[in-house]
DNA sequence: CCTACCGATCGGTAGG
DNA sequence: CCTACCGATCGGTAGG
């Protein structure tokens, strides 16, 4: 019988290894020799490697949601809203790096339940953003001449490209980081000053 | 002795592979049965695998260097520079989206000399964008109270993030994906009329 | 949790 | 460009 820790720890060291060096690259042998064990002993806690990827991919998804969807229920003003979920998504990517590494990069490996399992959640919590956006749109506070559609994406493809660059340690914290982002989407790159000619 | 165009041929199937399954999941076997060919006939024309990722990586760099190079070093206004080259990076990934989706996932397998010079010229390539935004700052046109660095982080990582969700035939052409990204980064999401509380 | 092993598949080569 | 093969490594299992 299986006892909770052990599991973990070897959830964590395939993360770190998955993220490191993708999933086909890492190999049983790999993971078990990072918690100093053989081989096969892995088995004696995890039915296949996939079950691995999928419980690394499940639980990212999971501190994704945990994150998001009480402030997207919340009645807290649009905007602010929107600045505590930018803050909240990306704290999930550098809290744990690896997974958000592994959540981005390796899903497509998952056996097919489960990858159809992932596409749906990450499609419902894509709606999350999609609603808090069009709530603020409504409110008055994002301009309504844009598609909440494609700010939804620009939104998270800014946050989500996270994971290839930053590491901790680095000039500035997660928080600093959200702070930047945020204002810089908000309030455009342009000039305040300056009459730009776009078409 | 190989003749190019089967070459090129093996290169295109492979990218096409390569971003569908990943570099690890495809076999040699795999390309060639793509081609029609028996696996050892490849190595007639190639030395290696490995040989074919850096083929492919090395082709989707000179692209984005071919898109953009000629309009950093031009005299533009640096506003209308900025917008032809968002323009222009989207184009190459939206051209080749199997060769832009391994530039962006498998340069990690390279063999370290390749991964080496991969770095090498992707930071280059940020620089050229760097020093287009510190252009545009000093012309007045971006505001010059955000770093240039997250600037540039901030408008590679919305592109970059386009192979993910990207699919030829979809509601947006490739330009009005560009029109709207850039519009949306410039003028910034926050309704004019509203005032909206950040920090 | 280990030892010893299974069949399958891999990248690559020899020889034609 | 094919046939036939190489050693290495893979995920997973049996039996203890």
């Amino acid at each position: 019988m299986p006892h909770g820790e052990r599991k973990t720890q070897i959830i964590e060291a395939a993360a770190q290894l998955f993220s490191e060096r993708g999933y086909h690259t890492t190999s049983v042998r790999d993971i078990a020799a990072a918690l100093d064990l053989q081989g096969g002993s892995l088995y004696a806690h995890i039915q296949s490697k996939e079950e691995l990827l999928w419980l690394i991919v499940e639980r990212a998804a999971e501190q994704f949601f945990n994150a998001i969807r009480p402030l997207a229920v919340s009645d807290i003003p649009p905007d602010e809203k929107l600045r505590r979920a930018v803050h909240a998504h990306i704290r999930v990517i550098t809290d744990d790096l690896a997974a958000a590494t592994v959540y981005f990069h390796e899903w497509r490996f998952l056996d097919e339940d489960h990858r159809n399992t992932f596409l749906e959640q990450r499609r419902e919590y894509e709606n999350l953003w999609r609603r808090m956006i069009r709530e603020a749109m409504e409110a008055g506070v994002l301009r309504n001449d844009e598609d909440p559609k494609y700010m939804a994406i620009l939104l998270l493809s800014a946050m989500n490209w996270l994971y290839h660059w930053y590491r901790p340690g680095g000039p500035l914290s997660p928080e600093e980081i959200a702070e930047r982002f945020w204002r810089m989407l908000l309030e455009g790159l342009r000039s305040p000053v300056f009459q730009v000619s776009t078409s």
